[in-house]
DNA sequence: CGAGATTCATGTGAAGTATACCTTTAGGCTTAA
DNA sequence: AAGCCTAAAGGTATACTTCACATGAATCTCGTA
């Protein structure tokens, strides 16, 4: 049989995944558990708009995967629907991703992307910003109404951007005569407000929800309520969920990771032709994802960290090397960048480079004084070997070697 | 023999440069009245 | 005249370079016992 169709035949018999979706991020569940509190403060606080007046500003904390934008969607869409049932049309939920691709993080694209949500067009270049602002108020402010502006990952486009942008969002409102606005922001920092402008501060934060990590006992409930949709009935060995939720527990609770692990198990049983999960899936899953991730990191590098990595690998690899220094990577650098036609970078920049790959978690480069043989960084590669020849793999393709 | 100076190989910071990509703006062209 | 498009002008982020100075323990120096 072709190889192909066993492929698909192998899919077909898939007697595991009764819905995916259910497990993907995009996924809106109609309870959110755990976040009872914060859906409450949220709602009292929007509730005014329902009788169309304008509600202060919120701000929402909280690391990734902890229900921040889960929960401002669930109590947008409950209020919008609410109003829509008191036949009271006015009040639209605008939600923009800053860090989306499409918005890109810049002041222009997120002011469009509104527009674009109100049902107009902008170009998608050569307006003064100015222009577009105006627009912007000018739909806004057709009739009288309510908008509500959730900016999502806010703390990244102020980093690109400056604040004086939120300044002229919280500003807005002077020049409505009809309408009225309020924002959400939704931030993963912590410290983020910290280094606003006072006056976008005390404006914008008028109101705040933190939202703690879930520990591994909610991250438990969360995950059986959706492997409950997402799976055929059975098909969950013991202690998978349990592990799930010890893992992403770690690392600070974050749900969606939780979740990509129990998908990506569930994947792997799959294509294994397997039809149930063992918590040996879940382990491998973590390593899969964990993987996935830095083989990323490597392949979105540039050239020339390519060329570093690789040095390192080959370092790595010739165990002649008890530890690995700066100057060796860079001797060896060197070499690889004239045998692949390459610029050679300064070593202060490979040094640089090097860093990187260590915040990355890729290496653990340890800074360390030999004495008189002056100081350095010691540098370990941290990758499981089965990571690290597949990184070499990648490495040598795409450096044409 | 030990306190202090020296030294090495590179870390680290600041400031400058080249490049690519964006936004702005102004000028010219088109279109509708 | 208003609107639209485009090319040049001006900005800004990125990926580097250059220069300058900082580090910290092995090693050297030299005064002292």
């Amino acid at each position: 049989m072709d190889k192909v169709d066993k492929i698909f035949d192998t899919f077909a018999r898939n007697r595991l995944f009764v819905n995916k979706m259910v497990l993907q991020s995009s996924y809106s569940p109609e309870t959110i558990l755990h976040r009872t509190e914060q859906i409450e403060k949220i709602a009292s606080i929007l509730a005014p708009v329902l009788g169309g007046d304008k509600v202060s500003n919120l701000f929402l904390y909280g690391k990734t995967g902890t229900g921040k934008t889960l929960s401002a969607r669930y109590v947008g869409e409950k209020i919008e629907s609410r109003a829509r049932e008191g036949k009271q049309e006015d009040l639209k939920f605008l939600y923009v991703n800053c860090k989306s691709r499409k918005v890109s993080d810049t002041e222009y694209r997120i002011i469009a992307e509104l527009i674009n949500l109100l049902g107009d067009k902008v170009p998608a270049t050569g307006l003064p910003t100015e222009a577009v602002y105006s627009k912007f108020v000018e739909l806004v402010d057709a009739r009288k109404r309510v908008v509500v502006l959730v900016l999502d990952e806010i703390d990244q486009a102020v980093k690109k951007i400056s604040d004086g942008f939120l300044y002229t969002l919280t500003r807005l409102n002077s020049d409505l005569r009809n309408a009225q606005i309020s924002l959400i922001g939704i931030s993963n920092s912590l410290t983020f407000m910290d280094d606003l402008d006072p006056r976008v501060r005390s404006s914008l934060g008028e109101e705040e929800v933190v939202f703690p990590p879930y520990n591994a006992l909610q991250l438990k409930d969360i995950l059986s309520v959706r492997a409950e949709k997402a799976f055929v009935k059975g098909s969950l060995g013991e202690g998978v969920i349990a592990k799930c939720a010890a893992y992403a527990a770690k690392e600070h609770g974050d749900a969606r990771r939780a979740l990509d692990l129990l998908r990506v198990a569930g994947e792997l049983v799959v294509r294994a032709g397997g039809e149930k999960i063992s918590d040996k899936h879940i382990d491998e899953a973590n390593k899969k994802i964990e993987k996935d991730k830095t083989l990323d990191i490597i392949e979105s590098g540039t050239t020339q960290s390519k060329l570093v990595l690789y040095s390192i690998v080959q370092l790595d690899v010739d165990k002649s090397f008890k530890s690995i220094f700066t100057g060796d990577v860079f001797n060896i650098y060197q070499e690889n960048c004239l045998r692949t036609k390459n610029e050679i970078l300064t070593q202060r920049r490979v040094g640089d480079l090097i860093g990187e790959f260590d915040m990355f978690g890729i290496i653990n480069a340890r800074v360390i004084s030999k004495g008189r043989q002056g100081r350095t960084r010691e540098i370990k590669l941290m990758l499981p070997p089965s990571v690290r020849n597949k990184a070499r793999e990648i490495l040598e393709r795409d450096l044409d070697l």
